[in-house]
DNA sequence: GATGAATGAGTCTTCATTCAT
DNA sequence: AATGAATGAAGACTCATTCAT
């Protein structure tokens, strides 16, 4: 890594590899997984295609990190809790706005995580790492319905409850529906999850 | 044409299409659209490789086809409301629990419709055919807010978030949760959905 | 051949194996040999692939039928001297004239055979057997050399300057030249071949 | 690019490009282009399926930069005059020589020019870039006319005319009809053009 | 005779991956 | 580290031909 150097021209910032999975992310998500040939994604970064294999050494690599890396930085955002003094539902409610915010901030990471959730695409071994990386949030909803936040079913209903929900206040807020503000719709999901 | 004769059982008419499209189904569900390779839709059908070519000019029109076909039985099994009295509540929830006992009785196809749902994979002719073949429930969404049972917010937050719910619902059916009865997930869905 | 009644509408006079023969010469001629399937063939033929099988056992038989055919009906017209006791010169040039008349009437056959001549698309036996069909081409030049219409070459040198000629002719013709009426183009064309 | 190196014999540079570009001129005017499988092609230049479309997008663009090098060349060759102070007749004379010269020591490029002159296969973009690379010979051929050097009829007489004896030539010649020499083949073949 | 569904070998082309430079 | 020419297995699709009706 050449960075603390100053570079004559600072393209090479951030670097290949860098480069590489954010051409990766926009052409996974716009094409597919299959339909995204390696040659593509090496042209799009601007590199060669030797390089791309010399970083990941197949393409299934590739998409597995990429889609780990997406799910690390998602959890690091949502899990971030500054005070956790707050009370459950408080920061239930800071959380979900928190994967709010960052989904509408990069729609395309968002977008890539809900296609390929589940997806056949990655790799056994990854979709576990990825899940474990999401065990608080277990804990954090089995809080909040002994506490009476979340009405009384297991926790694998609020899970896929709430992550419908979100999904679904993603999808309108990017659609910009005009009869209804970004807020209201953020209301309305967040009175849908809780009851 | 060889129906012209009464056949004893008519298992065999159409017979080579239908295995297509059922062998289609089952693959690009499981393995994805560009993963599934023609040779192998063709050999899981019991056909030779012309003879998918034969039924569908080409992979796109299989795919095409496939999806139209099953959102239009979708449709006629949801919107097939025997009685038109009732209040639009009734009709909504029967309409609701009809959905999701095709989607119980038929999951490769309810997880075929959500996975092709906005994919790329299908063509912008047929998803546009397919979402014409909805409009009803846009009209009858309308009435329910009208009447109070929707919350005041638009048709197209209701479509989603109905679309989104009955969706987790299916997939909690689906995953066999042993803590939470069918008729428990179904209720409980319900109630996510009006208010 | 059900052609001696009166059939309701004449659509099968001449009947399918002339509608094939037909359609394969206008197809053969503008598209190639191996460019076009027999399956549009019968289709533009108006008839089914299977009766396409039934008159030509395979793809090579029907041109090689169609060769010979179109090479016959040539030689029959260009061959076909009513006055024999005309002389040497006046036979070719009348000759020469009846081809070009035959080649106007007929561009697309006269095409395929300038196009399969010495084609490998004709099989070697059919191309002898064309061969054959026009010997009676060798005795004439001979005389004409011997009474020194022709100059003093030898035979296969006039066939291919003969050959080459009225086709040059014949494209000069079918291009329209507007500079060049028909009768001087012709007129040219012989000055050529004789001296 | 590896070209910095001093190669002791520069046999390999874009070797595999020409090595290509020979096995289909061999093939396509053997076989024609249809019948000419891109495998038989790469397996006779022997280079893999896929090197031959790294250097040729597809098949169509092969042939077509096949016909243009080759219009290319012979362009060159026959216009190549160093005595532009010589008169017209002689310019002419000694172009056509050049042409016959050039056809009997590229035999199978000039057959594959005559083959694919006005053939479908070649598509219509490269056609006329082709016709273009021939139009100083438009302008020589009106100055003979003028000159009295060619009979007094329209250019496109004699661009065909010309052509068709020249391709005549040609074709005695690698005919070795035993009873004509060469020489007198030639001679023959200019004094027909030449009035 | 006539049909057209069915076949599968063969064709063009793509693409993940390697490796010499 | 970086390049991109080279590879060949695999995929979508075509088409001459057959055969049961």
């Amino acid at each position: 890594m050449k960075n603390n150097k100053l570079s004559h021209f600072d393209t090479n910032t951030g670097d290949k590899r860098e480069k590489i999975l954010k051409a990766a992310l926009h052409l996974f998500t716009t094409l597919g997984f299959h339909a995204t040939p390696t040659s593509l994604i090496s042209k799009t970064a601007g590199v060669s295609t030797g390089t791309l294999f010399h970083y990941f050494p197949d393409k299934q690599t590739l998409i597995d990190e990429l889609y780990l890396s997406i799910k690390k930085e998602m959890s690091g955002v949502v899990g971030n809790e500054e005070n956790p003094a707050l009370p459950t539902k408080a920061q239930l409610e800071r959380g979900f706005i928190r994967y709010i915010d960052w989904g509408m901030a990069n729609p395309e990471k968002a977008c890539f995580l809900s296609q390929f959730h589940h997806s056949p695409n990655i790799s056994d071994a990854v979709q576990s790492r990825a899940y474990e990386e999401f065990r608080w949030i277990t804990e954090m909803y089995s809080r909040a319905i002994r506490e009476g936040i979340f009405t009384d079913h297991p926790v694998s209903y609020h899970m896929i409850m709430v992550a419908q929900i979100l999904s679904g206040v993603l999808e309108l807020l990017s659609l910009g529906e005009e009869e209804m503000s970004a807020d209201a719709i953020i209301a309305a999901g967040m009175e849908k999850i809780f009851k």
